[in-house]
Order: C-alpha cells, then sequence, then structure tokens
DNA sequence: TACGTGATCACG
DNA sequence: GTGATCACGTAA
C-alpha cells in the first residue's frame, strides 16, 4: 500500500532513511507505471554541512523547508537529476537521496529510456534511477500521495543485520560532517552503487 | 583518472 | 554580470 504524510513528517531522517529500504519506489511518468525497490539510500539535514539545506533557504532547495512528503528534484553537474523525498515538517529541512533501486515492473521501458542492454545499468545510481523513472526537475515539489510518483509498502521487511551504514558519496566538501555514517544500503544487494 | 555540462550561489 | 563549484556517469 501507498505510504502516506505520517510517514514523512515524523522528526528523525536517519531512521526514515533506513525504513526506506525494501519499500517500493513507482513513477507513472507517460501513462506507464515503472517501479523498483529502494536498496540505498542517503539522509541529509539542515544541520550538517553536507546537506544544500545547510546555508539556508534559496529557490532550488526550499521544498527542502517546506512540509514532508514532497519530493525534491535537483540537477546535479549540469547532467544528472537527483532524486529526494522531503521529510520532517516545515522549516525543518531534511530530506533523503535515493541512491539505487532493484528493478521491479517496467523493465524493458527503463532499459529503453537508459539506452543500455543490461539490466544491472538501469537503476544502480543516483542519476541512472530518475532516468530510467523518467524523473526530473518538473517533479521538484510534487507530493508523494500523488499518481505520477509514490512509494509502496508492499511488506518485505529488511532487518537491521542486513542494512550496512557508511559515510556518504561526493560530499567532501563537507569536512567532518562528510563522515557521518548516513549512507544506508541493502547488504549484498546487486544494485547498490559503485 | 579525467572531464562533460549547466544550474546555482556568493560575490560585487 | 561573472566565475567557481557541484549529493554523477562514462569512457579510458
Amino acid at each position: 500500500m501507498k505510504l502516506n504524510n505520517s510517514f514523512y513528517l515524523r522528526n528523525n531522517v536517519t531512521v526514515i532513511a533506513r525504513q526506506l529500504l525494501g519499500k517500493i519506489l513507482v513513477a507513472n511518468i507517460e501513462d506507464q507505471a515503472v517501479s523498483g525497490m529502494i536498496v540505498e539510500t542517503e539522509a541529509y539535514s539542515e544541520i550538517e554541512k553536507g546537506s544544500h539545506a545547510y546555508k539556508g533557504k534559496t529557490k532550488r532547495n526550499e521544498v527542502m523547508f517546506g512540509l514532508g512528503g514532497v519530493a525534491y528534484v535537483y540537477l546535479c553537474y549540469g547532467v544528472h537529476e537527483m532524486f529526494n523525498i522531503v521529510t520532517n515538517g516545515v522549516n525543518k529541512a531534511e530530506a533523503i537521496l535515493v541512491r539505487a533501486l532493484q528493478p521491479m515492473e517496467g523493465i524493458d521501458r527503463m532499459m529503453k529510456r537508459r539506452q543500455v542492454n543490461s539490466v544491472k545499468k538501469i537503476t544502480s545510481g543516483p542519476g541512472k534511477l530518475t532516468q530510467a523513472l523518467g524523473i526530473d526537475r518538473n517533479l521538484n515539489g510534487i507530493s508523494l500521495t500523488s499518481d505520477k510518483v509514490w512509494i509502496e509498502d508492499r511488506g518485505i521487511i529488511i532487518k537491521s543485520k542486513g542494512i550496512v551504514s557508511t559515510p556518504r558519496i561526493g560530499i567532501d566538501y563537507a569536512g567532518k560532517d562528510a563522515l557521518l555514517p548516513w549512507r544506508f544500503f541493502i547488504k549484498g544487494n546487486e544494485w547498490v552503487s559503485k
């Protein structure tokens, strides 16, 4: 079943980032739903330097400062769309970057969008999965209870022992906050980014 | 290991 | 207005 706002509005971004593992991200952008199981996430909060929200509200990050339960989508390195899930209440700027999925429905469609012939390459990274799902900045701020993008609980349980946490990727500029173990992934899953 | 790519932000 | 920087992916 589709997760509702009470899941996203809680005040603990790292707990939510762990709980998202094993949930199903579904996108229905061009009249065909495609989906994948979330296997890798990263938590970001305004209290640490790794986050876009650290220096306060700007045009780009303003949805992080709004109510949780919406998407934060931005362009990275001029090329890649990044999909994040905003959590917590108004003016508690937190978000979770979805870094990798295990493909479920619509694999043909996702391979076509990605223009690759290996299923391993379609959603095994944050820029890849948005391309596979058809997600871009037009969806910035969209509700995750909408009929375009949402997250489902299909009863898959990931035990605490099956979760690995490490420092986050690509945020060396954050100084000691780059060491926070706020990246989470399903141990041994083949689609975790490298 | 290098670099494309363009929005964004902190300057002025 | 301008320039440095960037929550990546790919080829090499």
